[in-house]
Parts: C-alpha cells; sequence; structure tokens
DNA sequence: GTCTATAGCGGGATAGAC
DNA sequence: GTCTATCCCGCTATAGAC
C-alpha cells in the first residue's frame, strides 16, 4: 500500500491543520495561521501542500485511517460496547470545549469546497453510516438493541444526533448537552435501558 | 415596539444573504455576491447594513421574528400537530437541496462570528430549545408522547437530530435521509406508532 | 439612496536564493 | 526544506459626487 511520506513537519502542519478545522472549519484558516503555531513561513506550508485543497484532502484522507485504526481497535467487541466506546469517542470531541466533529464542520461548509473534497467527504461520510448500520444489525441479531425502523434510519438518526448535538453543546456553551443526547440515543437503542 | 424600517431594498437584501447564508454561511459570501443577486452595487449596501455584523444580526434578529411568527401560528394545535408542523417546516428547507438550517450553519461557524452574534444566536437557540420542550410537556401531559428521559433531554436530541439530519442529507446527496430522521424521531416521541 | 473610486488588509500561490 | 520577496486577487469598509 502506497504511504504519503510523514515527514515531521508534515505531520505538525496537519495536526495544527486538524485543531483549526474542528474549531473554526476549512474556509476560516490560513496558511499564514498554520505557520505561526508551526513555527515556519506560509511559503515552506506550499512545499508540503502546494494547494490548500491538496492539505484537505490530505487531512480528509488521514481522518479516513484514523477512523479505520479507531474502529478495527474495537472489532472484537460486542455491539453494545462498540457502541459505548463510539459514544466516549465523541465526548472526548467535546472536552476540548470548541471542537466539534469533522463530519458537522464539512457538512456544514459542503457547497464551499472543491469538488474532490465534497467527493471525499463523501465516502468518509459513508463509511460511518454503513459502520453504525452494521453495529445496529448486530446487537439487533443479538437481543441487545431494540427493532426500531430500519437499521439504516436508525443508524441515520444516531449520527445527525451526535453531530447536531456536539454543535448545540458547544454553541450554548453548555457541554453537558452532548450528554443529554447520547442518553436519549442509548435509551433508544438499548433493550431495557 | 420599536420596529426597523423595512424598505424594499433593504429586505431584498436580506433575502438574498439569507439565501447564501444557508446554503454557503456567514463567511462564505460577500457584500460583492450580494450586491449581485440584488442589482445594486456593494457600496450601496454599506448605507443599509454599515458593517457584516450589522447584516448578521439583522437576520438573527428577522429569524428570530419569523420563529415568532410561525410559532405563534401553531399555537393552537395539538401538541402532535405542532410537532408535525415542525417536521414539515423542516422538511420545506431541505427541498431547496442546497440548504441546510440557520441553526446549523451558526453553530458551526460559532467561534468565528462577532461577540454580538454568537449572544443573539445563544438567545435564538435557547428559544427553540425552550419551545421544543413545552411541547414535549404538553404532550406527556395529555398521554400522546412517551415519557423517555426529561423533557429537556429529548428536546435536545430532536433539535440536533433535525440539525445534522438536514447536513447529512445535503452533503450525502440523498436528501431523504432527512426522512429517515424524521421518521425515528416520530417513533421516539409518539404513542403507539 | 445609489453611484464611482479607492484605501487597506489578508488570502492563496509562485519564484528563486540558500 | 525553508527562507525572503512578491504577485494578484477578493474582501470589508470609507469618501465624496450625484
Amino acid at each position: 500500500m502506497m504511504m504519503a511520506t510523514a515527514s515531521k513537519t508534515r505531520t505538525k502542519i496537519l495536526d495544527v491543520a486538524e485543531d483549526m478545522l474542528r474549531t473554526r472549519g476549512f474556509n476560516a484558516f490560513s496558511y499564514q495561521d498554520i505557520s505561526e503555531q508551526v513555527g515556519i513561513r506560509k511559503a515552506s506550508i506550499h512545499y508540503h501542500f502546494p494547494t490548500k485543497e491538496d492539505l484537505g484532502l490530505a487531512l480528509l484522507e488521514r481522518f479516513g485511517a484514523d477512523v479505520k485504526n479507531w474502529a478495527s481497535g474495537v472489532v472484537e467487541k460486542s455491539p453494545t460496547e462498540q457502541l459505548e466506546a463510539y459514544f466516549e469517542m465523541t465526548e472526548n470531541i467535546i472536552s476540548s470545549t470548541t471542537n466539534i466533529c469533522v463530519y458537522g464542520v464539512m457538512g456544514t461548509e459542503f457547497w464551499t469546497l472543491p469538488e474532490a473534497m465534497q467527493e471525499a467527504f463523501k465516502k468518509f461520510q459513508r463509511r460511518r453510516d454503513r459502520w453504525l448500520a452494521k453495529i445496529l444489525e448486530e446487537g439487533r441479531a443479538q437481543g441487545v438493541f431494540k427493532e426500531v425502523g430500519t437499521p439504516e434510519d436508525q443508524a441515520t438518526l444516531i449520527a445527525a444526533a451526535i453531530q447536531g448535538g456536539l454543535q448545540i453543546a458547544r454553541s450554548s456553551g453548555e457541554p453537558d448537552r452532548l450528554k443529554s443526547v447520547l442518553r436519549q440515543v442509548r435509551e433508544s437503542v438499548l433493550v431495557d435501558s
């Protein structure tokens, strides 16, 4: 498998860009912003990522790999545990107070993104939805999840609720409202909760 | 009650700005964009809204009035009918395919907005949540809604799910996924659905 | 109220030295 | 790989004529 070279500077740039993407959105940070936090001049960033679109695609690629990695780390667990692990990961996002999930940011900015990023994002999003639907099917088969509508519908609800919940939690100044969402989702999924 | 003068041009500017806010976000449209659609020069827009922050605040003020108006139009209906009316309004947003709700846009762009807009948005958002919670309480009292967690938690879930659902529906290119969300929400709220 | 003209800034991006 | 210097563009905003 081809792997993009992961120099230290390149990684640092991606780290900083990811953080700003999550707090401000893709269009609201600049090469100048990155350069200040990384400690190199903005022209140097163009060496690693010629255009901002390249940077955005690299971010999406890395997100994809991170998610895959995370999923393979919990794949042996039970459906209930996998769902709880997913909730926990969600709560970690909000713990840095200003962050929200990539899905929400790009879902909102969607029509302002370069076409290649739109396509990459669609695939990225589809993977999440399929993963969720699969977990739900397994849980239903094992009798630990409620049968409420199709697994696909339920997966969409969960993804949507978490995505919106993160936004509400951070923009209302009440981070605990994400917990409200997770409580409700849990009740709607788990048998005898 | 003080009413900002609503000249025709001013209204037209707000209409165009609202549309672009919903499709692209607050930071991703310019006075130039507005001027092209309204048919006047961009300098003229500054006569009506000296700064972009003024324009943003005017938009939020109008949203508030619109919502109030809408709510007073359904206030006599039953909780179930009010909730259905709310769902229907949501579906109307997505019918123009590229639009999403203001809550989602500003929730995402939150930390890039001028402080006055952040405050105005918080209040705007709080009103929606209180409205939803009140409907849920009434429905429970009348025995037509399920008692799942607190009304506040459930209101947050519904708001979050719809907000996220609109984003997923439009960025996945499958507008019907909003329907999935609404189906699931309906099932989680209505008794014997 | 709308216009032309322009200031002033910050954005993405490139050239070429080191 | 990183630097300085620079280009071109679009943005918000203002000045002043009409």
